[in-house]
RNA sequence: GGUGGGGUUCCCGAGUGGCCAAAGGGAACAGACUGUAAAUCUGUCGGCGAUGCCUUCGGAGGUUCGAAUCCUCCCCCCACCA
């Protein structure tokens, strides 16, 4: 079997890690149990968090156990690395129900159970401390000369913005968890984003300190679009891996519009196809990679929803914006239906329902927009309309005030376009 | 506790009595070009069934024909001093 850390940095997993002769021995020791940290400062992942996400997923598949924990205690305190801003605390009660909601999205890519995965809160040992206890125990173990240099609290140290005590302790909760998970499981990986560093670090030197004990750090690089921006990150916010918040469609739809430079790299993050299979791709150009960009948001929509789910956004995306061959060698490992690249069933694309009545009596062409959502106000309708960017049933709508009626009903629905690429259906009920 | 500097539209940031729905930049949106890509150029970018009306410049009052701009009180942030 090969070793999960070829795996990891084959894909582009890794940023950095501490002794990386001793933790490639780790892994060939055995089953390793590793852990990765999640803020529940939402009731939802959004794929910012993917990487994490894979990376445990990886690990199992290679036969160790991955631990998530929840941050519920220390979400309680708020992590100030690579933060500008003073983080909002977060409630008890709020950080529960966060959880709940993290370990139902985790369990699509992570199985949990016996011998299997494990999903812990770290408010279970963090909230009961106490104060004089923990000083005397942890806190003797760190340097504040030390902390202050970290690269995690310089940004807040430099800022006008301070850093508050609670923040600044931080970094010896993290290490703490580290060292409880070492204890009870006998863990001895942690990782996490490039802005962990340092607290993963705390965590491996305090275990050494007090266990005498090598632990090991890895950091995942901070994932960019080559433009520049931060991946995730559209119009609306963030792209949720809940379905609720970011629809299948939706969803489907981020990953369609990935940059032409980063279709390799993302298919080696965020899909499991293997890695041989797309050095091939690596040839195509153009045109040619929207084949590799379908397949890539067909595996990531899958691994987040489920077959059924990407299926019908690869069958609205082909209604759409039409069918596209996808010849067998690209890829092959994809279970995408290719041959049956059917563009008739578009039940997944955005839409609202409408009773006839209203239609009938009509209505301008700027109220339905505004209505489905197409745009957030009146006014942003009558400038979408007057720079020609609207659309009813693939007309260009001449003025704001077009009168929509009956007449443009076909098969009792009104597909409406704004821009290029958002469509919303409007279905006519009785 | 004292002194000084601040809080402006999604973000940064100009504006110190009318010419202010508020410069400039970023983000975003639309058009052209395209491949549901990028880059580029152009336009838009508080709300409203709209050549006008309404709401906005930390909050509440006040002065004035007129306030983001002046006055009073309050809240919050920062720096230095204690």
């Amino acid at each position: 079997m090969a070793n999960v850390i070829d795996v990891l940095k084959e894909r582009g997993f890794i940023e950095d890690m501490t002794h990386d002769e001793e933790l490639y021995g780790h892994f060939d020791d055995g089953p390793v149990t590793c852990y990765i940290g999640f803020d529940p400062t939402a009731s939802s992942l959004h794929v910012g968090s993917l990487i994490p996400i894979m990376s445990l997923a990886h690990m199992q598949r290679e036969g160790h156990r991955p631990i998530a924990l929840v941050g519920g205690g220390t979400g309680l305190v708020g992590d100030p690395s690579g933060k500008t801003e003073m983080r909002q605390l977060l409630t008890e009660a709020v950080v529960e129900e966060n959880a709940k909601g993290l370990k139902r999205q985790l369990s699509r890519f992570i199985e949990f159970g016996d011998k299997k995965a494990m999903l812990v809160n770290n408010a279970d040992w963090l909230v009961p401390l106490k104060y004089i206890p923990f000083l005397r125990d942890i806190g003797r173990h760190f340097s504040v000369n030390r902390m202050i240099k970290a690269e995690s609290y310089r940004m807040r140290l430099d800022s006008d913005e301070g850093l508050s005590f609670i923040e600044f302790n931080y970094m010896v909760l993290q290490a703490y968890d580290f060292l409880e998970l070492h204890d009870s499981h006998g863990c001895r990986l942690q990782m996490g984003g490039s802005d962990q560093w340092g607290n993963i670090v705390a965590g491996v030197e305090l275990i050494r300190r007090m266990r005498q004990h090598t632990a090991f750090g890895i950091t995942f690089p901070l994932i960019t679009t080559s433009s520049g921006a931060k991946m995730g990150k559209t119009a609306k916010g963030a792209v949720w891996l809940d379905k609720e918040r970011t629809s299948p469609y939706d969803y489907y739809q981020f990953w369609v519009n990935t940059d032409d430079r980063d279709v390799e790299r993302f298919l080696a993050l965020f899909t499991f196809l293997p890695m041989d299979e797309m050095r091939n791709i690596g040839g195509l150009e153009g045109a040619d990679l929207n084949v590799a960009k379908t397949i890539l948001a067909f595996e990531a929509t899958r691994l987040a929803h489920g077959r059924e789910d990407a299926v019908q956004a690869f069958h609205a995306a082909s209604s759409m914006f039409g069918a596209r061959a996808l010849p067998e060698h690209i890829l092959p490992s994809s279970r995408i239906p290719r041959a049956a690249a059917r563009d008739d069933d578009d039940s997944s694309v955005p839409q609202t329902e409408m009773p006839l009545s209203a239609i009938q009596e009509g209505l301008p062409a700027f109220k339905l927009f505004l209505e489905t959502g197409l745009t957030p106000s009146g006014g942003a309708a009558r400038r979408l309309i007057t720079q020609g960017g609207a659309y009813v049933n693939g007309n260009r709508v001449e003025s704001y005030d077009e009168m929509i009626n009956e007449s443009n009903i076909n098969d009792m629905e009104i597909l409406l376009r704004a821009g290029k690429k958002r469509y919303h259906k409007i279905k006519i009920i009785n």
